[in-house]
RNA sequence: AGGGCUAUCGCCAAGCGGUAAGGCACAGCACUUUGACUGCUGCAUUCGCAAGUUCGAAUCUUGCUAGCCCUG
C-alpha cells in the first residue's frame, strides 16, 4: 500500500525541499499551508516572515511543480485562541513567551495532524531541522546534523505518539545542501531569505499586535536599580525581557540590562550584565519525550534560550511535570516563559517552561 | 555681598599648547522565537560666549554668562 504524507508548507525553501524528498522516497503527498492569521499586508513582500499571500503562492507553485495537490487550511480562530492570546497574556504577566513552540505543539502537530488523519494521511512532514529515529522500540528526537540550523529546541514538546507520525526529511542535511537541492529542482524560492521573526508580528511591533488582539494597555512605570531606587520611566512591562539591553533609552557609564520584570508593581529592574547570571530555576509543564519521568536526578545539558548554547546542569524531577535545574556554572538571562530543554549529547530528552528563579 | 570651583556630543568623561579618546544612549546592517543577547558600521571641523597671546589653543590671558560650593 502507498505511503501517504501531508507536507506542511510555509512557502520557504525548507518545506519545499522536504516535500521533494518525501516524493523521492515514494510517498504519495499533498502540500498544505495553514492560514494562521489575517495578513494585513496582502500582496506586499514580507521577506522576513512566512505565511503571507506571496508565501502561499510560492507553496502552491512548488506543490504543483512537484505534481502534488495543495490546500490552504484556515486555522485563524484556533491560532488566535491558542497561540496569540497566550502570547499576549504572557507579556502582560511579565513573562517572555515563545509562540513558535506553542504553534508546533497545538497547530502543526495537533490540529494539522488531526486534519491529515481525516484525509487519510498518517504522516505529517515539516521542514524542521531535527531528526527522528526509532531506537529500541522508542522514538528518539535528535538535533539536526547542521548544528547552526538545529531547531530541536522548539520541538521539545513532542511525544511518542506524535513522533510516530512525524518526519523531518531535512534533519540529516545542511542548509547549504537544502538550497542546492532546491536549485536542482528549480524551485522559485531556492534563494528566498530564511524566515525569521515571529510570523504574526510584523516589524517586531508586538505592542501593536497586543492591542489588536485584545491586550490591555499596560501602564508605564519605573525603572529601578538593584537597590530599588527609581532611575527612569519605562514604556510598559510588555516591552521588556530579561537580559535586554537595547531600547532602554537610559544611559549609564556601563551598559544596563533588564534583570527583573515585576508585573504587579509594573517596575523593571536594571542591573549590570553580571547581575543576569543564575544557577537554579524551576521548570513547569515538563514533557519527557520518552514518555517516562526520570526517577532520580541526573546530569545533562540544558538550554534556556533559542540561540544560547546548552550548558551542563543537574536536573531534579520534582513531580510528573516539574523539575528543578541547577547549573554547574551560572547561566545568563534565565527568563520565565522561555523553554528549558534537556539534551543528552544530540538527543532531546524533553523540556518545559521556565517558571521562576529560586 | 565677598571667596573658591566647574563649564568638551542627548548622558558620563579623556584631554594639560600641536591640530577632539572612550563608555552609555541612539541609528543602520548581520544574526535571530524575542524592539533580547552578541558582532560590525555610523554618530562633536568642534570644546559656554567674546576678545587676546602664539606658526599653532579645548588646552595660556582677559572680560562676560551659567551652575556648584564656602563665608556673611
Amino acid at each position: 500500500m502507498n505511503k501517504k504524507a501531508l507536507i506542511a508548507m510555509s512557502g520557504g525553501v525548507d518545506s519545499s525541499v522536504a516535500a521533494a524528498l518525501m516524493i523521492q522516497e515514494g510517498y504519495e503527498c499533498i502540500g498544505c499551508t495553514m492560514k494562521l492569521f489575517e495578513n494585513k499586508e496582502e500582496g506586499e513582500a514580507r521577506p522576513k516572515s512566512c505565511c503571507s499571500l506571496d508565501d502561499v503562492n510560492d507553496a502552491r507553485r512548488v506543490s504543483h511543480a512537484l505534481g502534488m495537490p495543495y490546500y490552504v487550511f484556515n486555522y485563524k480562530k484556533d491560532f488566535e485562541e491558542k497561540i496569540i492570546r497566550k502570547f499576549v497574556q504572557s507579556y502582560e504577566h511579565g513573562v517572555t513567551p515563545n509562540p513558535c513552540i506553542d504553534c508546533n505543539r497545538y497547530m502543526k502537530f495537533d490540529k494539522l495532524y488531526e486534519r491529515a488523519k481525516l484525509l487519510g494521511y498518517d504522516t505529517i512532514v515539516t521542514g524542521h531541522y531535527a531528526r527522528v529515529e526509532f531506537i529500541n522500540g522508542k522514538y528518539v528526537l535528535k538535533k539536526s546534523v547542521d548544528e547552526t540550523k538545529d531547531q530541536s529546541y522548539v520541538l521539545y514538546d513532542l511525544t511518542q505518539e506524535k513522533l510516530k507520525h512525524i518526519q523531518f526529511p531535512l534533519g540529516g542535511l545542511t542548509k547549504t545542501r537544502v538550497r542546492e537541492i532546491a536549485e536542482e529542482y528549480g524551485f522559485l524560492n531556492a534563494n528566498k531569505k530564511d524566515s525569521q521573526d515571529i510570523c504574526f508580528v510584523p516589524d517586531g511591533d508586538y505592542a501593536k499586535v497586543m492591542l489588536q488582539y485584545g491586550g490591555n494597555v499596560l501602564p508605564k512605570g519605573d525603572f529601578i536599580d538593584t537597590d530599588g531606587n527609581i532611575i527612569g520611566q519605562h514604556q510598559g512591562i510588555s516591552h521588556y525581557t530579561i537580559g535586554q539591553r537595547k531600547g532602554l533609552g537610559i544611559s549609564f557609564p556601563e551598559p544596563r540590562y533588564v534583570t527583573h520584570v515585576d508585573p504587579k508593581e509594573h517596575t523593571i529592574t536594571l542591573g549590570k550584565n553580571e547581575d543576569l547570571f543564575e544557577t537554579t530555576f524551576q521548570v513547569k509543564d515538563v514533557n519527557w519525550i520518552s514518555g517516562e519521568v526520570p526517577s532520580e536526578a541526573f546530569d545533562c545539558k540544558v538550554k534556556v534560550r533559542y540561540r544560547q548554547k546548552e550548558q551542563t546542569a543537574i536536573v531534579i524531577p520534582t513531580s510528573a511535570d516539574t523539575v528543578l535545574v541547577q547549573y554547574f556554572v551560572k547561566e545568563r538571562a534565565i527568563t520565565p516563559g522561555q523553554a528549558a530543554v534537556f539534551y543528552m549529547d544530540d538527543v532531546i530528552l524533553g523540556g518545559g517552561v521556565i517558571e521562576k528563579i529560586t
